[in-house]
DNA sequence: CTGGTTATGTTGCATATGCACCTTTTTATG
DNA sequence: CATAAAAAGGTGCATATGCAACATAACCAG
């Protein structure tokens, strides 16, 4: 094996610049804050996330379009949306010509939920934001936007 | 329940700005970019950050404490020790007057192991800094800092 | 040295995530 | 309309993650 720099100096460039782990690391700590709020009410922060799409969308939707919105993949999606149809948040959209519905609305109690969560919400947005800089949100939408188009 | 503003405008609200909804998403896009070049491999991105820091401490340390540096529970580090630990790419370190080691060590498999994804990251740390522009990763560092330290 | 306190490691439970496959549904084409 | 192609949905497998609760080890005071 030849290695023109030793693997210290490799090591070190991965933990000074690595994405994959400055990305990682953001994610434990953020997702940590909301879900401690969140939690309590039984719901997490995909979940919460899904709610919120679906409610400004405000129409049935195709999962796959869920996914894509989300940036989630579409196997995904599949396995949260049966959590939260089980538990009455969301329900089958409209049915095609073979009988069977390929879309999702969010439900009365789906709409009750995410309003239980606003004060949950607003408490660890805030703290974040705080932390990181009321800049924060712009920049991830900002990076999100660039990630997305070159996709 | 006593709403002062209708549903859309809090779910606005929330979808606009949740920073727990940004940072979800950004970890999806930004893992996956990571995950299909070190999959091959057998390597996940938290097991590249392991390996990493254990090089660079480069000497015998608690998981605790990794699980600290990293931002992980303590839960989460010892299972995913375990995994590294039945591959080989980590072990006891030095032993305590019970008999038992309760600090771990990169092996020398868990080195090749490392030096063996040198490509492979560097081709998805390239694509995403291309794509998130050059100054992401100290604006991330900076944010990572300022968690880190309201804790 | 012993007993209590604290740090640390581990396990049960639940959710999230992605890929590889496979199945089903939709859509396009002849 | 029938059939091929494409899109969408869902499952198996593996890893990651956190909290709560428990077990064990280290540490400190008396």
């Amino acid at each position: 094996m030849q290695h023109n720099q030793p693997v210290e100096t490799l090591v070190e460039t991965m933990l000074e610049s690595c994405m994959g782990s400055r990305v990682g690391r953001l994610h434990r700590l953020v997702d940590r804050q909301f879900d401690q709020h969140l939690r309590p009410l039984g719901l997490s922060v995909p979940q919460m996330e899904v709610l919120s799409a679906l409610t400004l969308i405000g129409r049935p939707v195709k999962p796959s379009f869920l996914a894509d919105v989300l940036s989630m993949e579409r196997s995904t999606m599949s396995r949260n949306l049966s959590i939260m149809q089980e538990r009455g948040w969301v329900e089958p959209g409209d049915v095609s010509a073979t009988g069977r519905s390929m879309s999702v609305v969010i439900s009365r109690e789906g709409v009750l939920k995410l309003e239980s969560a606003e004060t949950a919400w607003r408490e660890a947005q805030e703290a974040v934001v705080a932390a990181l800089g009321t800049d924060a949100p712009s920049t991830l939408d900002d990076w999100l936007n660039k990630l997305v188009a070159d996709r």
